[in-house]
RNA sequence: GGAGAGAUGGCUGAGCGGUUGAAAGCACCGGUCUUGAAAACCGGCAAAGGGGCAACUCUUUCCUGGGUUCGAAUCCCAGUCUCUCCGCCA
């Protein structure tokens, strides 16, 4: 969420920064409703302030007025809650603004790879699709899914089951011990107040799985990447400048409803209602915002880098990124059964956006009260990754090499084939 | 499910109708002292919002929402959360 007091400053500027993200937004109501909000506010202080003045003189001849002016008050107070709302509302609602490095456009043709790494595996035969290889071992099954739950759904059972695990642990233990983060186990479950922070609701309320508890408390929801609750950690708090930054790692799954992705990746587990995903998560000083962002996303290559999986590595447009964004780098790994490359990863520096929505802060060295800045990663995609060793691993009788570096978390297994 | 206790500043913790935005301690910042550090001593230190170019100033805030009162952290009602004990489940 913006700070109204920026934008007051210069609100033309803050009009044309979010042109770059085409958003649909009415700047000459928001102007006029915080010009109101205002005024409302002058009027009802002017108030407070006679009758904290009668109050302190205790005057008994005053005490009558005193309970007049408190009438005004409310009803004062009444219309400032009103377009105070209504403020909240379209602030709310608006996007954060790109960072000046981000390259404008509409829409991932736009966006820009800035590194390509690895060697594209070469194959004497006609690579497989992820679930030809997964079926045909009988190690992934969509169709038993579909029968007990739904589409979007899989079972991964077996040799595969144990290689989502291993991906899983690999990943986390080099975060951990190589790359300084502290493991959390968090809850899957999210508070509203919690989507609201890192920004998830109220506008993208369609895409998550809502819970019903039984107690008639707040709502809650399923989280959709462990971002929103290792980033709410920080929720409400002033932050010992002394103990950031601050670097969290969680292996969660996530749950989506994927909302206006119909027909798109049907096939396979591309896109999944439910997928495990290894989270990086950062809190930082606001001015060390893209520095870390450039450091997590090493973290996250260094995943692939071990694994020796082919990948680039993309700058996104102003147009692709996500709501809380200021600059996203997106990671893709080489799938040869498409001939392209697929994101496996999406690192994002928020700057100060979530912290005001979810009003965390630090004291600076001059003792200043500032926002701080969040950042979030996959390190990486645990399903994705999946895919992406057997599509690329995957030899011409359909068994699968295991990568090196996972072997140890696989009673040293080298080939996964049929039993 | 039954019975209690509680929610106060970055943290711990007093206050229980009228200069209390809130004692004290810790933490933090500045200074004195010291070869340096520590200790000791002195001073500063809540947040949000409004007005002002600024110095500054005003308002709100002691879990949340109502109520009583000229006046509420303090009294009353409702709610949320936390803790302890008993039961239940694993």
């Amino acid at each position: 969420m913006h700070n109204l007091k920026e934008i007051r400053k210069d609100f033309e500027n803050f009009k044309k920064c979010l042109e770059k993200r085409s958003v649909d937004v009415d700047f000459d109501k928001l102007k006029d409703l915080d010009i109101k909000n205002r005024e409302f506010i002058q009027k009802k202080e002017s108030l407070e302030k006679e009758k904290k003045e009668i109050s302190k003189s205790k005057d008994k001849a005053l005490f009558s007025k005193s309970k007049e002016i408190s009438k005004e008050i409310d009803k004062l107070i009444d219309q400032q809650n009103k377009i105070k709302d209504e403020l909240d509302i379209i602030l709310s609602n608006i996007p954060n603004i790109p960072h000046k490095d981000v390259p404008i456009g509409e829409n991932e043709k736009d966006n820009i790879e800035v590194l390509k790494s690895g060697n594209l595996p070469k194959f004497d035969f006609k690579p497989k699709s992820h679930y030809e290889l997964g079926e045909s071992l009988g190690m992934l099954d969509f169709d038993l899914a579909t029968k007990t739950t739904g589409s979007r759904f899989v079972f991964v059972k077996d040799k595969l089951a144990l290689l989502e695990r291993a991906i899983s642990n690999f990943m986390l233990d080099t975060h951990i011990v190589k790359n300084g983060y502290q493991e959390i186990s968090p809850p899957l479950l999210a508070s509203d107040n919690t989507m609201f922070g890192t920004g998830q609701l109220p506008k993208f309320e369609n895409d998550q799985f809502e819970i019903k508890l039984d107690k008639g408390s707040d709502r809650k929801f399923l989280i959709p990447t462990a971002e929103v609750i290792l980033t709410n950690i920080v929720k409400d708090k002033i932050i010992d400048l002394k103990s950031m930054p601050l670097r969290f790692v969680a292996s969660t799954p996530c749950f989506r409803k994927e909302a206006g992705s119909y027909g798109k990746d049907t096939k396979g587990m591309i896109r999944q209602h439910q997928f495990y995903k290894v989270e990086l998560v950062s809190i930082v000083e606001q001015d060390k915002c893209l520095d870390e962002l450039e450091r997590m996303t090493n973290c996250a290559i260094d995943i692939l880098d071990l694994l020796e999986l082919p990948y680039r590595k993309v700058i996104l447009c102003s147009g692709d990124m996500g709501f809380s964004a200021e600059k996203t780098y997106d990671i893709e790994v080489w799938l040869p059964s498409e001939n392209k490359y697929r994101e496996i990863s999406s690192c994002s520096s928020c700057s100060t956006f979530q912290a005001v929505r979810m009003k965390a802060r630090y004291k600076n060295q001059n003792n200043e009260t500032l926002y701080v800045g969040t950042l979030n990663g996959s390190g990486l995609a645990v399903g994705r990754t999946l895919i992406a060793i057997l599509e690329n691993y995957q030899q011409k009788d359909g068994s699968i090499t295991v990568p090196k570096v996972l072997r140890p978390y696989m009673n040293n297994l080298e080939r996964i084939s049929v039993n």
